[in-house]
DNA sequence: CGACGTGTAAC
DNA sequence: CCTTTTACACGTCG
């Protein structure tokens, strides 16, 4: 049953919103940015357009950096992911009807099976052209596409022409197109591996698919190691599937480095509203409850508690100052420069137990 | 096995 | 100089 899959990514997303919405800055470089109000260029960024990047700003970016990189015309603005989110979902809504199941990887990005609606890659090209259409004329925006035999390929081929491209990788096309990829380019293949792997001498993807299991067992486990090999051969089964979220979380930079659980603790209340608007959207109950600390070094760590089912965020809040308590208490003379807190084990469209239930 | 914590990856 | 959010795999512990 051969399968196919489509990969649109929106272009340099972000700018590309704030372009149609500021039609004054079009044509100008646009640096989307996180400020995190430590100081007034603290921050990272999150989208550059093509623009920027043709100056050297990326995204990941700190802002300082990106500052010193920019020319007198370069545009640098706060992000508004709210604005971004409601844009997205337009999007997605228009092309839900275009596959069979819609995939959304990210806020910019999305798999689509279309095996039944297409049948064919040329029909799926067709269908790849038509999103293009709907998302330009509806949206005004453009976006990338790769066409696969699975969401590996679809997505590794969506990169090869971007902005506006439209890339198609059939399944006798995949061995070619893996070949002479070097690792780091292959999706799912981080900084850490892929500097393994090249302790190890293996370069390309064919490096990776003719290397001894055995070996890459010893350095990556025996899953990792065959999940490597199966990507340097193109090879992934996953399936397109509509996903609901496992998590939901917050995080912020506190205004200076602190140790003081009011201070922290007031910081995560702030929070609290964000994470309490999107459960009553979703609908949603959680089980867990997390903190995550980073401290002056950047070190990250959580801590975790488990409790009854429930969407009364007041309960994650009591659940987190205990935890953050017994963090500071543990952790003498470090500081805090972040903490974010987190609801997991979500349940979906089960209410809670209420205390009608024990009448 | 469930709970908890860390690491890796991607956006 | 250092953002934010999510997912998942894996090791450990009881």
């Amino acid at each position: 049953m051969q399968r196919i899959i489509l990969h649109m990514d929106l272009d340099s997303f972000y700018a590309s919103i704030e372009e149609k919405r500021k039609p004054e800055i079009a044509g100008k470089p646009v640096v989307i940015c996180v400020f995190s109000g430590r100081t007034a260029d603290s921050g990272a960024v999150a989208t550059a357009n093509y623009k920027a990047r043709e100056l050297g700003i990326k995204s990941g970016m700190p802002i300082m950096l990106a500052r010193k990189r920019a020319n007198s015309e370069t545009v640098f603005l706060a992000y508004d992911i709210e604005f971004y989110r409601e844009v997205s979902d337009r999007i997605m809504d228009l092309i839900e009807t275009e596959c069979d199941i819609l995939e959304q990887a990210s806020i910019d990005e999305a798999y689509m099976d279309v095996s039944l609606k297409a049948g064919s890659f040329e029909n799926a090209a067709r269908i790849a052209e038509r999103i293009k259409e709907i998302i330009r004329e509806q949206e005004g925006l453009t976006c990338s596409i790769g066409i696969g035999p699975n969401k590996l390929i679809a997505k590794m081929a969506g990169k090869m022409k971007k902005p506006d491209g439209l890339t198609i990788v059939r399944e006798r096309e995949v061995a070619a197109f893996m070949e002479k990829m070097p690792i780091e380019k292959i999706h799912g293949i981080g900084k850490k591996t892929a500097e393994l792997l090249n302790d190890l001498d293996i370069k390309t993807a064919d490096d990776l698919a003719k290397s001894s299991l055995l070996i890459l067992e010893q350095r990556l486990g025996k899953n990792k190691a065959r999940l490597m090999q199966d990507k340097a051969r193109g090879i992934d089964d996953s399936p397109v599937e509509q996903r609901v979220a496992q998590q939901i979380s917050r995080m912020k930079t506190l205004a200076e480095d602190s140790d003081d659980i009011e201070t922290i603790y007031s910081t995560m209340r702030a929070m609290s509203p964000d994470i309490r608007k999107k459960i009553q959207k979703k609908q949603a109950t959680f089980r867990t409850v997390s903190i995550i600390t980073i401290d002056s070094k950047l070190e990250t760590q959580t801590r975790s508690e488990t409790i009854s089912q429930t969407d009364d965020v007041e309960l994650a809040m009591a659940a987190a100052r205990s935890l953050l308590s017994k963090w500071l208490d543990e952790n003498k003379g470090r500081k805090l420069r972040r903490v974010g807190i987190r609801v997991s084990n979500l349940e979906y469209g089960r209410k809670q137990k209420s205390l009608g239930d024990f009448l």
